[in-house]
RNA sequence: GCCUUCAUAGUUCAAUGGAUAGAACGAUUCCGUCCUAAGGAAGAGAUCCUGGUUCGAUUCCGGGUGAGGGCACCA
C-alpha cells in the first residue's frame, strides 16, 4: 500500500519533470491524520518557488482518484497530504488474515537464502551471566525475522570449553572436591578458582600450570575433569534453551577451531599478518582501527585465530551461506570491527557478502556493568527463578490446565519483553522489581490479551456468532488501522535488526485492542456488528500470536 | 591520549528530518450485576548546554559537559 501511495506521487512528480525529489509516505502519528502522510509538498516547495499548502492542494488534484485503495485526501498542517483509505481495504485485511493465519506477516525477501546466526555462545564452566541471557533473547528473535522473511536460518552455538575460564573451574572442583555432575557445584568451583587467581599468587600459578595442561591435553585426572564438567554444564545449558524456546542447529567448541585458526594465520603471513615482537599481529591502523594479536609469543592463538578458525568451520559445514551474523556484548564492538576486516582480507569471497557483528547492549543493575568474574553474580538462571517465582503467584489464580507450564511461558516473556524492549545495542538496566510485576507494558500484557482474545472467541461460538468480515461498521476502529500495518513492521525489524520495533508495535496493538475490548461488547448475539467484532478479534490474536514468535514468545490459550 | 557508543517525564523505554514528543511504572482520581481487572478511563509530568544546516532538528553537522565500552599477546 504504501508502496503505491509512494509510486503514485512518483509518477505524478515524473509528469511534471520533477525528478529526484527526495519524499517520505509514513503513518502519521495521530491516526486523525490519515493512514498514510507525504511530505511531498514540503520537499518541493522550495524548488518550485511556492508555498507548500498551495502545492499541497494542486498535488491533491493529480492524486485525487489516482490510488484506488485511497477514499480521501487532506491537506493538513504546514502542507502534509494525508491519505484515508477506503473502509474496505481493512475489513478485506482481517478476511486475509483470517484465511492465511499461519503466514501472516511473513514474506519472501530472501527467499532461498541461507543466514548463519551464532548467538549465546556461553562459557562452559562458568553459570549462565545474565549477557549471555540477553544474545541469546536478541539473537533468537533475529532468527526469526529472518526466517519470516524467507530465509533459512541455522542457528550457531560457539562455547567455550578451553581456556583461563575452564581451567580456573577445574582446579576450583579438584579444591573443593565438589561433584562434578553438579552444576551449582560447578558454578560454585568456578567462584572459588576465580577468587583465589586474583587473590592468591600460589593458586595464580597452579591454575595457570593446569591452564597449560589442559592445553597440551596430557594430564589424565585433569582432562576426565574438564570432560565431565562439560558434559553437566552442557546438560543444564541444553534445559536452558528448552526453556528459551531456541534450537541450536550446529554448535562448534573453542577447542576445535585453534589449530585452523592459526593455520590461516600461518597461511597469509606477511601480506595480512605481520609478525612483531614474537607475535603474530594484524595492522589494524592501516585501516583507521587498532591493531590485534592474533598469535601470541608463544605461538598460541589468540581469540583473533580462534574466530577466523570459527568462520572455517561454519562456512565448511555450510558452504552456501548469503550472510554471516555474531550476536555478541558490545564491549566487543571495536574487536569485530577489526576481526571482520582481517576477515575480509583472508577470505576475499566474503567481500560482496555481508558480514556483520550484531553488538547487544550490556545489562546493568544500577551499580554498573555486572560481571560474572566478580562475586555478587546474577546469573541467567537465578533471574529466570525469580521471575518464576512471582509468576507462579499470580498463576495460582489462572484457568490453564497446566499451570507449571504458564509459569514459565509466562516468566520467560516478561524476561524477553524486558530485554527487547529497547533498541538492542543500548544498555539495558535490568530492573527486577519491572520484570517481577506482570503488568502494564510487558510480556505478559500481550500473553494475557492473547488468552482472553480467545476466550471471547469461544464465548462467540457458544452463541452461535459467526465470524465474517462482510457487515463492517462505518468507521473503522483504531485496532483495524494498525492492524494491516504488522507486515511493514517486522519487515522493518528484520532490517534494521531492531526487534523492539515488533515489541512496540504489539504493545501499541494490544493497548488498541483493549481499549476496543472495554467500549464495545464483541460477544454480543443481539449486534448486529458482532460476526464483525468476532472477526476482528480474530485477525488480532493471529497477529499477536505471529508478533509474539517474532520476539521467541508464546502464546498461550489461557491464562 | 586515541577510537567508539550514548544523554528524552521522578524511573525504565519509544519516536525511517515532520504535525500537539508516545507508552509503561510510580504518585493522584475514577470504572465491579456485563465477553478473563495480568484490564479500562481522566488529569499532572521530559528532549544535557551551545552554535550551525533546513520550510521544519529529539533526530544531521561543529563545540562543550557528563557517562559507558575499547585500545598487543585474556575471552
Amino acid at each position: 500500500m504504501q508502496e503505491e501511495i509512494q509510486k503514485a506521487i512518483a509518477r505524478m512528480l515524473a509528469s511534471m519533470d520533477m525528478d529526484g525529489v527526495d519524499f517520505v509516505v509514513e503513518h502519521p502519528t495521530d491516526s486523525a491524520h490519515g493512514d498514510y502522510a507525504s511530505n511531498v509538498a514540503l520537499v518541493c516547495a522550495k524548488r518550485m518557488g511556492k508555498n507548500p499548502r498551495e502545492i499541497a492542494e494542486q498535488f491533491r488534484a493529480l492524486l485525487e482518484g489516482v490510488i484506488p485503495q485511497v477514499a480521501r485526501i487532506e491537506i493538513a498542517g504546514a502542507g502534509f497530504i494525508n491519505f484515508f483509505l477506503v473502509r474496505d481495504f481493512f475489513s478485506e485485511k482481517i478476511a486475509h488474515i483470517r484465511s492465511y493465519p499461519d503466514t501472516w506477516g511473513y514474506h519472501d525477501t530472501l527467499k532461498g537464502e541461507e543466514i548463519l546466526f551464532e548467538y549465546t555462545s556461553p562459557n562452559l564452566f562458568k553459570p549462565l551471566h545474565i549477557g549471555n541471557l540477553v544474545g541469546n533473547i536478541i539473537g533468537e528473535s533475529l532468527s526469526r525475522l529472518f526466517e519470516m522473511a524467507g530465509a533459512t536460518v541455522r542457528r550457531i552455538n560457539y562455547p567455550s570449553d578451553i581456556g583461563l575460564t575452564v581451567a580456573k573451574g577445574v582446579w576450583g572442583l579438584q579444591k573443593t572436591s565438589g561433584d562434578v555432575r553438579d552444576i551449582s557445584k560447578i558454578g560454585e568451583a568456578y567462584r572459588v578458582g576465580n577468587e583465589a587467581y586474583e587473590n592468591d599468587a600460589t593458586a595464580k600459578q597452579e591454575i595457570e600450570a593446569v591452564n597449560r595442561a589442559l592445553y597440551a591435553g596430557t594430564d589424565e585426572v585433569l582432562q576426565t575433569l574438564r570432560a565431565r564438567g562439560i558434559e553437566t554444564s552442557r546438560a543444564r545449558f541444553a534445559e536452558l534453551c528448552a526453556i528459551l524456546d531456541t534450537s541450536f542447529d550446529f554448535e562448534l567448541f573453542e577447542s576445535e577451531v585453534s589449530d585452523i585458526g592459526k593455520r590461516v594465520v600461518m597461511e597469509h603471513m606477511d601480506h595480512v599478518f605481520v609478525a612483531s615482537d614474537g607475535a603474530v599481529i594484524f595492522e589494524g591502523e592501516r585501516y583507521g582501527l587498532h591493531t590485534r594479536v592474533f598469535l601470541n609469543a608463544q605461538g598460541l592463538p589468540t581469540y583473533e585465530a580462534k574466530d577466523l578458525g570459527n568462520f572455517v568451520v561454519k562456512t565448511d559445514k555450510y558452504p552456501n551461506w548469503t550472510q554471516y551474523f555474531v550476536v555478541t556484548g558490545g564491549e566487543q564492538r571495536e574487536y569485530f570491527k577489526v576481526l571482520i576486516c582481517a576477515l575480509r582480507q583472508v577470505f576475499p569471497e566474503t567481500r560482496g557478502k555481508v558480514v556483520e557483528h550484531v553488538p547487544t547492549g550490556f545489562l546493568t543493575l544500577t551499580t554498573g556493568k555486572m560481571s560474572s568474574r566478580k562475586g555478587n553474580v546474577l546469573t541467567g538462571e537465578s533471574i529466570i527463578a525469580e521471575v518464576m517465582e512471582e509468576a507462579r503467584v499470580k498463576a495460582s489464580e489462572s484457568r490453564s490446565d497446566d499451570v507449571e507450564i504458564l509459569v514459565e511461558m509466562v516468566a520467560i516473556a516478561a524476561i524477553k519483553y524486558q530485554i527487547l524492549r529497547q533498541a538492542i545495542g543500548s544498555d539495558i538496566v535490568f530492573d527486577k522489581a519491572r520484570a517481577l510485576s506482570l503488568e502494564g507494558d510487558s510480556g505478559p500484557y500481550l500473553q494475557y490479551t492473547h488468552a482472553r482474545i480467545l476466550s471471547t472467541e469461544a464465548k462467540a461460538r457458544a452463541l452461535g456468532i459467526i465470524p465474517s468480515h462482510i457487515n463492517a461498521p462505518e468507521t473503522p476502529y483504531d485496532v483495524e488501522r494498525l492492524l494491516y500495518q504488522f507486515e511493514e513492521v517486522v519487515e522493518r525489524a528484520r532490517r534494521e535488526r531492531a526487534p523492539h520495533h515488533v515489541l512496540t508495535y504489539l504493545t501499541e496493538l494490544t493497548g488498541a485492542f483493549n481499549t476496543f475490548y472495554a467500549h464495545e461488547r464483541i460477544a454480543d448475539k443481539d449486534d448486529s456488528y458482532a460476526p464483525y467484532k468476532v472477526a476482528l478479534a480474530e485477525a488480532v490474536r493471529i497477529t499477536l500470536k505471529n508478533g509474539l514468535w517474532a520476539l521467541g514468545i508464546r502464546a498461550p490459550d489461557a491464562m
